[in-house]
DNA sequence: GAATATTTGTCCGTATGTATA
DNA sequence: ATATACATACGGACAAATATT
């Protein structure tokens, strides 16, 4: 290993994520963030630094800088805890599902396994977009059983993609999830209103009812600039402490 | 319906999201993926959808296509069970820790309030690249009291990062974390051995010693083509069961 | 409307640690 | 080891846009 080398480089970049977190975790109060001359101070950085450190947090699409003006956030965050189901829970903002297609296919053999449904066996298709007020927040491809399709009038009152099941009569159990990060192509990049190469949080989870029993196995790809996920983690297994 | 989804491709959207699954979570044996042939019978699709949806899984960097020969996945995820603090447990390769840089700065604003510190206070700085075996895995910056500069050269024989601190007499407790998913700047995409661009996954993290007290706030970038995290979720709080 | 203060944008020169030849 | 180039950080000065008095 190469000890103690006292490297100089990255300062703009220490800053530019720790500003990030400061603006995701809203430590700045509403308005304008503190202006550079303010910043310099309490980084203890020169202006070049927090100039650069800004910049790259403008051209990820956080932040706004107007002369004359100020400097100011732009997408809040939704914060997701990641310790039960649920779908986006964002403060003043309506949620709503937008469905983009409905149809039946014979079931892929992974969707089958995960289903359990026979090999070969038809099981529905369901691509919806999950908007929060008036901006769009995820897409979704959903597998289910087939019987699932005649429930989708239950959505209109859901408040949640989730409560469709249980408005169907379904109690949820436990489910898996699976998150990777991904860039968005060209279609998922046009629903979401982002451009293409955006990043993205997709989520791949199977929902079962109180029974063990699947009910749906789905991709679910979340605008990276809107979700940022939570948990408290203990060191062993076991010992729990959730928030 | 929305006539966005009606547009051609969609299945061949379907079968890359299902493929991908279906490699990340090793279904296929080892050597070779399936034929063209094989998958168009399990998906009961065209050859043009299954070429479609490996060209872009060739694009993603999942799989490698050899003419005459055929399609081979090319990078093993590392799974990553989301249920306690731990590294990468990669089978068969051999972690490390290679240290970047180390020194002292007036811890900021955050960093101070995260790490308990009184404002001003100066604080330990640690870059460092965990390697699976000669490919890299994630760049972290980790803010540390300053005392536990002095305990570096316990990494030596820890096979784990946070085996530091309890190598240094620290247990280690409940932790915080917060993921995002960001693009890879020029400087990590570097030391990553990605290009620019690429999606990373983004770890904020406060770990805890056994009786609450920060150890350190850090910031780590992984490779997204490397780790997928893995979580069982009940649908209500408190019922819980892990994978 | 006019003067002034504030804030970001642009430019300069200098120092220094890092990397390369 | 020496010299060079390069990227990074610092400090300053000024311009342009906006807000405030």
């Amino acid at each position: 290993m190469d000890p103690r080398t006292r490297r100089r480089g990255g300062a703009a970049r220490r800053v530019r994520d720790l500003l990030r977190a400061a603006i995701i975790h809203e430590e700045y109060s509403a308005g304008p963030l503190p202006g550079e001359a303010e910043l310099m101070l309490a980084f203890s950085a020169s202006r070049q630094v927090v100039r650069d450190a800004l910049a790259m947090l403008r051209d990820e699409g956080l932040v706004r800088r107007v002369q004359g003006t100020g400097t100011f956030s732009v997408t809040s965050k939704v914060r997701h805890p990641f310790n039960r189901l649920h779908g986006p829970d964002p403060e003043g903002y309506v949620v709503s599902h937008r469905l983009l297609s409905v149809s039946q296919e014979r079931a892929a053999p992974r969707v089958a396994e995960r289903l359990g449904l026979p090999p070969g066996a038809r099981c529905g298709v369901i691509e919806y977009l999950t908007v929060l007020g008036d901006e769009p927040y995820y897409a979704c491809t959903a597998y289910v059983p087939v019987e699932i399709l005649d429930h989708l009038g239950c959505l209109r009152t859901a408040p949640d993609w989730y409560a469709l099941y249980e408005r169907a009569g379904h109690e949820i159990g436990v489910n898996d999830q699976a998150v990777e990060a991904i860039l968005a192509d060209e279609h998922v990049a046009e629903l979401l209103d982002v451009p293409t190469g955006a990043p993205l949080m997709l989520f791949e989870r199977l929902v079962r009812d109180g029974a063990g029993r699947p009910l749906e196995y789905a991709f679910a790809r979340v605008r990276g600039d809107r979700i940022a996920l939570y948990a408290r983690l203990p060191r062993r297994r076991g010992t729990i402490g959730v928030q």
